[in-house]
DNA sequence: AATATAAATGAATATTCATTCATTTTTAAC
DNA sequence: GTTAAAAATGAATGAATATTCATTTATATT
């Protein structure tokens, strides 16, 4: 018996393209079609692949709308953090993650719109993201805050509403383009500014 | 002739307790299932009615479901308003109405969670849905509150996301009872009340 | 070059889907 | 009671659905 058997097989590689093809063409379905538009036969002929050929990288249809919530969810995390570190003041450190989150969105609307169809839709799966280095940073960072004295004590929950609530409800209103008074609204950066001033005013002590 | 055949005709009277039964178990098995879960069949047998009795009410399963948002949307707006006036003073008008969001929410939690799943899905076929009452009060409050110096003057969108970003923020995790943190959040009037005067300290002068 | 092994496939299956239609039921007006 | 007309129905239809499986293809090792 040889225990490295499956390392040393002599196996087809698998082609990387096709499974990154998989995940992007399923994420632009739903975004533009919802969860109901998004069949397994459709997103075989849309990745240009055999319909099996999806169920060797994902065990069904819903395995593979968790793997893809899993995923995007672990890059936004990281992204938040990037520059990031919890030694920051307060006000340096909030607008490095809304200028990172922002950013992200930006660049990539379509990983946003997915995550935020399928966190508002029931069947969340508990994911198994791993989100323990993400939590330890903003621990930290929020006790110095606090022990600073540059911020309110408060529940994590009131906290996350407060500081981020706010930034996400632009950025919808940014990307459907679709205003409550009727006009499109662009959230730029000296809009983004306006709003964080007053949001780092509404948690100071 | 006669251009009152319509009302003076000897027709079968609609059974209300019918659409009610489809627009409430529609609503259910949305949360429920997802807006993949809904098929009109099982929406049928657990409304206790024939499929094509739907379609007498509704034009297809596109159509319900618009009405159905287009229905929750119009009296979510109402119950935002209910005691309010666009004299009150700034505070004491956005409190009324934070307020009369959590009470209708906390009463409706599935009304809510319909709205924020349709709200994110993409195939918002624009509601119909007449909103300049509640629009008409808002646009009067915020210009009274500017003109008597209780708010800065900002950007509707900036207004809204500041306003009530963290409020829908905190009325999330109470319904999902997920904390970021692991233990479940319950969104007293104590905690509503803190985050609420940081809102109003932010939009201040 | 031969081989073993996983990747990739296309066709097939049984199920579920939205929608329709011929028919029956109900009821307000006569 | 009769009647007209809409309400309500159950069965039927064809399209679309998720998933499977017997093959074929590609490739790292030998």
């Amino acid at each position: 018996m040889n225990i490295h058997l499956y390392l040393r097989s002599k196996m087809r590689t698998r082609d990387e393209n096709k499974e990154a093809a998989i995940r992007e063409k399923a994420m632009e379905m739903i975004v533009n079609e919802g969860f109901d538009g998004l069949s397994m036969q459709k997103l075989a002929k849309a990745a240009n692949v055999s319909p099996a050929t999806i169920y060797i990288y994902y065990k069904n249809r819903e395995d593979l709308l968790n793997q893809l919530y899993n995923h995007v969810q672990q890059t936004f995390h990281e992204v938040a953090l990037e520059g990031f570190n919890p030694e920051l003041s307060f006000e340096e450190g909030l607008w490095i993650q809304w200028k990172n989150r922002l950013k992200f969105i930006s660049k990539y609307p379509k990983h946003f719109q997915f995550q935020e169809q399928f966190r508002n839709s029931p069947c969340i799966n508990h994911s198994d993201v791993n989100l323990s280095h993400f939590k330890e940073n903003m621990k930290l960072f929020i006790m110095n805050a606090i022990k600073k004295g540059e911020m309110k004590r408060m529940e994590p929950e009131i906290f996350w509403s407060v500081a981020y609530g706010s930034l996400y409800s632009m950025i919808k209103f940014h990307l459907q383009e679709i205003s409550i008074m009727g006009n499109s609204f662009k959230l730029t950066d000296a809009k983004l500014k306006i709003a964080f001033d007053m949001v780092i005013k509404a948690l100071k002590p």
